[in-house]
DNA sequence: GCGAATCTAATGTCAGACAATTACAATTTT
DNA sequence: AAAATTGTAATTGTCTGACATTAGATTCGC
């Protein structure tokens, strides 16, 4: 909780990294009140645009929630899986975008990931997971859908598949993996003929799913990911071709 | 680009969204110049500390980078896979502790999670990742190790396992999943005799990493994770029947 | 031509003020 | 007495203006 004005970082960097350090080793715990900005900017020896400052970037990753008024302040904010996900995800794409990651590479990571739920869905989901799945399976199936809608409608479905789960931290990691793809495969351009063979896919794995076939949920998700591999390289090379 | 002052949230929230949603959809680009403080300030019709306010948010989720002097300015920051971990973790970290997620939820994701390397790392890993997989359980077979230290060569060795399947972003992926399972881990007291099976399991592994024998590895995960959860069991219920 | 001093534009920090909001207490009304 | 209203204090949100600090650019002297 010590302060070094002749420091390279900022003031409020190490003001809001002193006060992330009081949050994650539990001495601020959920809904804990932090002192008023004027207290802070008195411990701290600072001014009160200082602890702004240093509080918005706390505000910034969900670690605090301001309220105005009497009997207002900075709380410690419990970090909901809302929140976390909406993270994740922001994270992740912008990973995937600024990093020339390959799509081979995100898409390997992306069904990897992906896999280790196939065994735990197989056992725990419930009617409502199968229903969205199918439901997912026949609005991809609909013609005359932007391949937009078809990529948002694929995340849907998968998103249901790692719900399917029942693990809310195997959502919570997974989020970050399955949306972040999105971007990427909004790259790619899908003829009928390619919508209906991974349709096919969908819909065998969404069977094996129904009878509880881990096994087969794994084979699916395998031959899935060959067949977007597959179609993302021909896309890729007609487009080389093109230049 | 829009800023509407009637709204509940804050200003210097709205135009953070705003100036995020320019960099998540690539109309500001990595290594690009932000306006000045002062020309943002006057572009948004609020004043300059305002502005920083947003700049502040935005800089701790390393979305800009702030320079000072001349040419100095906020620049668009190229996420970097480090700055990607550290977020990760720590929203991973806060996330399972602030969320009362049971220890055997939290092992089951993380070691479903990383069964995903499995076999890419039989195929791919290096001579590097086994030496380090090898040193960590060497330093795990050590006597007088605090349980502390014990688990943070956990991580590492885990770390090694997951590395070695040659993905960056199922690394990234993965690390808030196994660092984060870190802090849950320390509050498990291991015996003399719980550390030699956990040793032993870590040896079956780095031996079928060796012999690039995924279905090995992949057996190897299970049963930790079975060793695991029965460790678990029996401290909190000895925990349990103290209290 | 080259080094040193100066200039300049930008962020970092500060001080003080006012506005907006909200809980709580006091007061008035019914 | 209970309910509605009003005041009041505490706190965050925002603004203004200023100065300090930094680092690239420029100019001057040699």
């Amino acid at each position: 909780m010590k302060i070094d004005p002749n420091s390279p970082a900022d003031l409020s960097a190490q003001i809001a990294t002193a006060i992330r350090e009081e949050i994650m080793q539990g001495r601020l715990i959920v809904d804990q009140r932090l002192p008023s900005e004027a207290e802070l900017a008195d411990h701290f020896h600072v001014s009160r645009p200082t602890v702004r400052e240093a509080l918005k970037r706390l505000a910034a990753q969900s670690l605090i929630r301001t309220q105005r008024g009497a009997s207002g302040g900075a709380f410690v904010n419990r970090l909901s899986f809302q929140e976390a996900y909406a993270q994740q995800i922001t994270t992740s794409t912008l990973l995937l975008s600024m990093n020339a990651v390959s799509f081979e590479t995100a898409c390997e990571a992306r069904f990897a990931l992906e896999r280790s739920c196939a065994s735990l869905c197989a056992i725990r989901r419930t009617a409502d997971h199968l229903a969205d799945m199918r439901a997912e399976i026949h609005r991809q199936s609909q013609p005359g859908l932007t391949d937009e809608a078809f990529c948002a409608s694929d995340v849907t479905f998968h998103r249901a598949l790692v719900d399917g789960a029942g693990n809310p931290v195997l959502s919570y990691q997974l989020a970050g993996a399955v949306e972040a793809m999105q971007p990427l495969m909004n790259m790619i351009t899908f003829s009928a003929r390619d919508r209906a063979q991974i349709v096919a896919l969908h819909v065998a794995i969404a069977d094996a799913v129904e009878q509880r076939d881990g096994t087969g949920v794994l084979t699916g998700l395998t031959d899935l990911e060959e067949e977007t591999q597959t179609l993302a390289e021909g896309v890729f090379a007609a487009r080389a071709a093109q230049d």
